[in-house]
DNA sequence: TGTAATCTTTACCAATCGGTCAAAAATAAT
DNA sequence: ATTATTTTTGACCGATTGGTAAAGATTACA
């Protein structure tokens, strides 16, 4: 039996430290390219790896990607799960927006990987978007319908509330480029990060301000 | 010299209708697998043509990308285009994200094809970006920040405003098949945009009203 | 109808793709 | 030091890649 193919926790340091140097190089590539896009040559030359090395130990293309789409799903709904009832509501909803930005600043790549993942169909990973994402949003929105129930947050749709949380943090990541080519390159990159918090803010936080009058100027 | 070859106004109706076809294929692959994972042969069987025919009409792989890109960003900007300094603020950025949306859900292939190519580094686009796009931008920000100067709209960053409408609705094309995953399968296609535009609305309004007192819960 | 231009196809090419294999090199255990 | 094991390598495979050459089929036009 080959090295890789024991699970049971027999891993050398080489092993160790291979692995983890493969799986860096190969969310570079991915991240950039795509799982189609990508290939094991880019793959094992960013990794300073000879092709046959690399695939020493993991057998195919998609037991990397497999392995790298694997750990960040873990990693990635980590800020929602986290998203307490129990607390405030505003200071939860402002908690995960930021943790959620934070991750978009610090795993650009992962975020990236993961936009690539469901713009080309999400084929590897559809189980897990029906199944536990799916679970976990569904449950986070009842517990956000619950505080608006309670009038603790203006009344909207929590889904689409979700949608819109995912959608402004992670553009920081996924369409970096496009952002910092309009900014210019008179922002440094922490900077973009504070003003796109203190941005975000201002948007969700003078929406979803639990005092009920609205600014709606449409009668109709 | 080729037929498509010639830029001089001599299209057959054939040439016409073989090059739309192949844009229009094209435009399938090129959305759901990126540049580098798409194949001239998937974009060919998929136009209903064997290969050597469709590089009669695109010499290349890129030249085909290069005038899907080309004819994208033309209408892609159009709605930033018109928003109108003279017109309503809030009808006119209103207006300005209903458009978006619309964008989104009648063109997801041409929101996802951009998408991917901004996702891949831009190498392709990086001049629109830093060039036209940028200059648009910088151009109806400066709009924005009279209407706020002008207290017609509440104060904030008008490029992360822009940002935040981009990701928002593309949100809805790029990412799908995430959304339609975790809705489920009880809503119409119809029914979601609907949905979202309620949304939309209600988040970007009940934060970006021209009356001034914000709902700021921390006071520090 | 004849013919020139346009369109399509078959056959093919070198390069690259994901992946294998056996043997050599390095390492660890005794 | 010897052996057993793990790690690395170069040479190679069939399939697919983007693209070409040239001949054949079709069309437009006189």
């Amino acid at each position: 039996m080959t090295a890789r193919a024991s699970r049971t926790q027999r891993r050398t340091r080489i092993q160790l430290e291979n692995e983890q140097r493969i799986l860096d190089a190969a969310l570079d590539v991915f991240s950039l390219h795509g799982f189609r896009g990508s290939t094991i040559d880019q793959i094992a030359e960013s990794a300073g790896m000879s092709k046959p090395n690399l695939l020493y130990y993991f057998r195919t293309k998609e037991a990397i990607h497999g392995e790298l789409i694997g750990r960040l799903m873990e990693k990635w709904l980590d800020p929602l799960r986290e998203m307490d009832e129990a607390g405030d509501p505003v200071q939860e909803i402002r908690r995960y927006i930021l943790r959620k930005l934070e991750m978009a600043r610090d795993y650009p790549r992962e975020s990236r990987l993961f936009a690539n993942e469901i713009l080309q169909g999400a084929p590897r990973i559809e189980g897990v978007l029906k199944g536990p994402l799916k679970q976990l949003v569904d449950e986070k929105a009842e517990i956000i319908k619950r505080w608006m129930a309670d009038e603790k947050l203006a009344k909207c749709d929590p889904h689409h509330l979700i949608f819109s949380i995912w959608a402004t943090t992670q553009h920081y990541a996924d369409f970096d480029v496009q952002v910092r080519a309009v900014l210019g390159t008179h922002k440094s990159g922490a900077g973009r990060f504070d003003d796109a918090a203190r941005f975000l803010d201002f948007l969700f936080f003078d929406g979803l301000r639990p005092t009920g009058q609205s600014g709606k100027s449409s009668p109709s």
